[in-house]
DNA sequence: GTTTGAATTGAACAAGTGTTCAGATAATAT
DNA sequence: ATATTATCTGAACACTTGTTCAATTCAAAC
């Protein structure tokens, strides 16, 4: 026997990618054989060949097109005036888009050293791009003086890593809901860079 | 040929550990081999097994160790008086600690998927043990009006993110120096934690 | 100098790896 | 109804995987 009654590049295509997320996130990329994937897809492992040149690849294209929505969505994002009002939209943001795909924030923060050279210097760009939009924010509130921030690099990095590690414990259905969780992030976020009143 | 002149067990055992954790840390667990371990001590793929039991128990053993030490190194650390002195010794510790261990700390907290149930229960008790050291110094401050923190869970967990995410982006040499990052990194988390002026 | 025992080799095992491809099948176009 | 083509199978390729173990070698004890 060979081809299944109903499959469809068009739809196979899809299934695989989804697959492969969600083995890559759950074991790892190198954990995880194309043979499972296929399975998981209900197809042989040839057959994952028309889809995909090779696995890394399919690694690849997960990665970067999660940082190419992610880009996206946020340029697309309602900001609202004053570095402030960017500031807590970047928050609030940065949490909801990253809790609605928990797999995709996993692998492309824990797979990077399984990227081939080139692919790694891809994401990492638009890794680089997607802090630049909050490094501009901090710029701007230093400028108008509504922000008190000390290095701005080391305060990119510190709030996005305390905003992305929300996937880390976060559960729906749990003691917080979304809406919790944004403003008591946002309220964090708030207090590291609106100067504390009297430093000791 | 068998045994290698100048060969002993109090030698190869910490070798083996050592090539392990750098191996791990630089490719993943499941991306390295017995036999890459092997070469990196210069022995032959059996001889680990005089050592270990097998592949999962060696990654278990460096987390293990790391947690273990880890937790050590804090109970030994000199606290201060009050939570905000506690809070301050928590933050320079943790990130001079991990500075010092970076992979030991990266395997910890990415190559927890690969461990066996039981070894993860093991490893999950010490971090959660780990975080409940800081929990306690904010349950103190809030109690002592000290601090002004919202959800004293979602506030530890932020922390820990933040102050963790260091081992992504610094580097010895840099920009910056040991003491700045610490100083920068306290300067942030005590505007989380100590009331802002007046809330919009 | 001989015996003893720990340390290590090297080969073997069965199973799994990513990838290729000729051939088989089913949907579509004619 | 027939021909065409996109889709998929199943077997094969060469190689790597974790782990075991009899045989070998070296260091220390006597």
């Amino acid at each position: 026997m060979a081809r299944k009654t109903g499959s469809h590049s068009d739809i196979t295509g899809p299934r695989i990618r989804a697959a492969a997320l969600r083995l890559f996130a759950q074991h790892g990329y190198a954990a995880v054989s194309m043979r499972q994937i296929a399975a998981e897809v209900g197809v042989q492992a040839g057959a994952l060949y028309l889809y995909t040149p090779d696995k890394q690849t399919l690694l690849f294209d997960l990665m970067d097109g999660h940082m190419a929505s992610l880009l996206a969505a946020w340029a697309a994002e309602p900001k609202g005036d004053g570095a402030l009002a960017q500031l807590e939209a970047f928050v609030r943001f940065h949490i909801r888009y990253h809790l609605d795909r928990p797999d995709e924030v996993f692998i492309a923060y824990m797979e990077l050293r399984n990227l081939s050279p080139e692919n790694f210097a891809a994401v990492e760009a638009q890794r680089r791009a997607y802090e630049g939009a909050l490094e501009a924010i901090f710029v701007e509130g230093r400028a108008s003086g509504a922000m008190d921030v000390g290095d701005v690099r080391l305060t990119v990095m510190a709030v996005i890593a305390m905003l992305t590690g929300v996937t880390t414990w976060y559960r729906d259905g749990g003691r917080l809901s979304r809406e919790d969780v944004e403003a008591a992030y946002w309220r964090l976020v708030r207090g590291m860079v609106v100067g504390t009143p009297s430093p000791p």
